[in-house]
DNA sequence: CCTTTCCGTTGGAACGTTCCAATAATCGTG
DNA sequence: CACGATTATTGGAACGTTCCAACGGAAAGG
């Protein structure tokens, strides 16, 4: 523990040959000869040797390790996303160094630069709150992928998003078409995929020619957020039927608002959140959501980065998955009117 | 993108001085004149040079990183504690390296390998699957501390973990006090933390003069597995007023079964979980629990480690830390019995 | 005015790898 | 049986830092 490592003369002295052929051999080179393979890994397993991955990257100039950042580890979207990238970086023989931002900008930005001192070779940014010019620096420097946003363009920035105006749009057709007019929007606060599932709402609501009916209640991304916004709609003086909230966390906490009201999800308010969380389809939650396919969007952004490391100045590519609603049991016929 | 980095050489040369002297300035040492620290800095900043990482960990012969395994990042009881490692170790001037285990301990072997060759400092295992040879093994080569499993003891290996055999006797007491008797424990399957929250609602059921009521019914630690216990406790000859799930997401899942069922929580059957995740609180959901104090656990661990970091040799600490019941809606009196 | 002290600064060695050009050993082949 | 061709192996340089012993020059002390 406090004995220094073994490094990689150790082996080849204990294995009596050189330090070059141990580093063939720990590779797996087929020009070592198979007495002298055997020798050192037996040397090695004896003293418990390991490379040193700092040694490596040095003498490499590649760490082969690529950097990630999530927003925020508590709202599930994020994990789900999480997988489908870790297990493409793993399949390309790399490493995932992960931090998180915690929706602070400069700590982001800390956090990134951490990063870029490790040497990673490509940046996924999972939901981040750079400022346009900061997002480009990074750019610049490695190659990055940002996952759930596209509303920054970089000649170097490749992107992987749904298209939450669809998406947004997708959610108010659903409660137009099963009769609802009074339909508000729980907003997701100042960010631009909360805003654009706002503006699918808006179009939605326009299209069906219910735009003297809409309504946005200010609101934000998590469960408090949505349980003070549907609160303070539901106070209002004409408390809608029905419910489009930005994401599943916040459709959470406005359902719970609702039932503590007194009243009942879908019978008196139909909700709908956006996200597609595994938690959603909980018969006790049972909500009704526009579904984003988070794996793959991770899959998805690990291969373009990959793409993009091995040719870097390739413009941008700029990928839109297809969002789906996922009818459940939150939603419902409006009751009949007096 | 291609260009190489800028170097400590590139800096020096142009801010005419010599590369040591640019070290000396870039870790702040104040044997810089202010004249040369300028001359530096603005170099730099004109550059745009970073420091890397590896080369500095290879010349100092550490890391100033720690690495840190959790079993699954969809449950948010490892986001919560994970939130405690990362203020603390940030606070340290530290860097985290997160790795997932996803419950495989060969994964969870590969992964902690790749920890060791980047040279971290000290390990902090969040839930692992690991036998305790290998545990043993890991913990010989690096500073390592466990959090929520107290099962494995090692000369060098610190925990930080709850009571859970007093919390799962918590759990069931409280439903024996509010006059429940044919409770039932949904175990959370092959691992030593459910297990003792189920032997602590043995002991609790016992005390109480209810062995003969005591019910296990097989699970997991997930709200599908929940949610299949609960079906299956429900389906037999005679079905509990009351269920203490292993923990929280599966109980969420239990409670989604007995809805199913065309009960109520708590009006036909009581529930209690057990971690404390903060969408228990959700007045939809409204779950009674043992919280767990998640992220003090998390700075506890990390506190722990850099204990060990300074004295490698100090005997293993094992923290226990107190949770307790938080009473809320998914739990009352039994309804009479006819 | 010559020493001593102190301060800012410097070049070289070291860290543990990988790469490369060069060597030594083995091999057919003419 | 010498010869170029292969194969296995090697030492040294390089990667970008930090550390250390040593340096020159200025200030202070005698």
């Amino acid at each position: 523990m406090r004995e220094p490592r073994p490094t990689i003369h150790d082996v080849a002295s204990r294995a009596g040959v050189s330090k070059s052929l141990v580093s063939l051999a720990m590779r797996g080179s087929p020009k070592v000869s198979d007495a002298s393979r055997e020798a050192i890994l037996q040397a090695a397993a004896d003293l418990g040797y390991r490379p040193n991955a700092a040694a490596r990257s040095l003498a490499d100039r590649r760490s082969r390790t690529v950097g990630v950042l999530v927003l925020d580890l508590h709202n599930p979207v994020f994990a789900d996303i999480l997988d489908g990238i870790q297990s493409e970086v793993r399949a390309q023989g790399y490493s995932t160094m992960l931090v998180t931002g915690a929706a602070d900008p400069d700590r982001e930005q800390a956090e990134l630069d951490k990063l870029l001192e490790f040497q990673v070779e490509g940046l996924i940014l999972v939901s981040h709150r750079l400022s346009p010019a900061a997002l480009r620096r990074f750019a610049a420097e490695v190659p990055t992928v940002v996952v759930t946003r596209d509303d920054i363009h970089g000649p170097r920035i490749d992107t992987i998003s749904n298209d939450d105006v669809a998406g947004g749009a997708l959610a108010a057709e659903h409660l137009i078409s099963l009769g609802h007019t009074r339909i508000a929007h729980l907003a997701g606060g100042d960010n631009p995929v909360a805003r654009n599932r706002e503006q699918g709402y808006r179009e939605a609501m326009t299209s069906a020619g219910l735009e003297d009916d809409i309504t946005v209640i200010p609101g934000g991304l998590t469960d408090a957020a949505g349980y003070a916004s549907a609160q303070r709609a539901l106070a209002g003086p004409r408390p809608p039927s029905a419910m489009f909230v930005a994401n599943d966390i916040a459709a959470l906490g406005a359902i719970a608002a609702v039932q503590e009201c007194g009243q009942s999800v879908p019978g008196d308010v139909s909700v709908v959140g956006y996200d597609g969380i595994a938690l959603g389809a909980l018969r006790t939650l049972s909500l009704t959501t526009v579904a984003q396919p988070l794996e793959r969007m991770g899959t998805l952004a690990a291969q373009r980065l990959f793409a993009r490391i091995e040719r870097p100045r390739q413009r941008a590519h700029h990928v839109l998955v297809e969002s789906e609603l996922v009818v459940r049991g939150s939603t419902a016929a409006p009751a009949i009117d007096l």
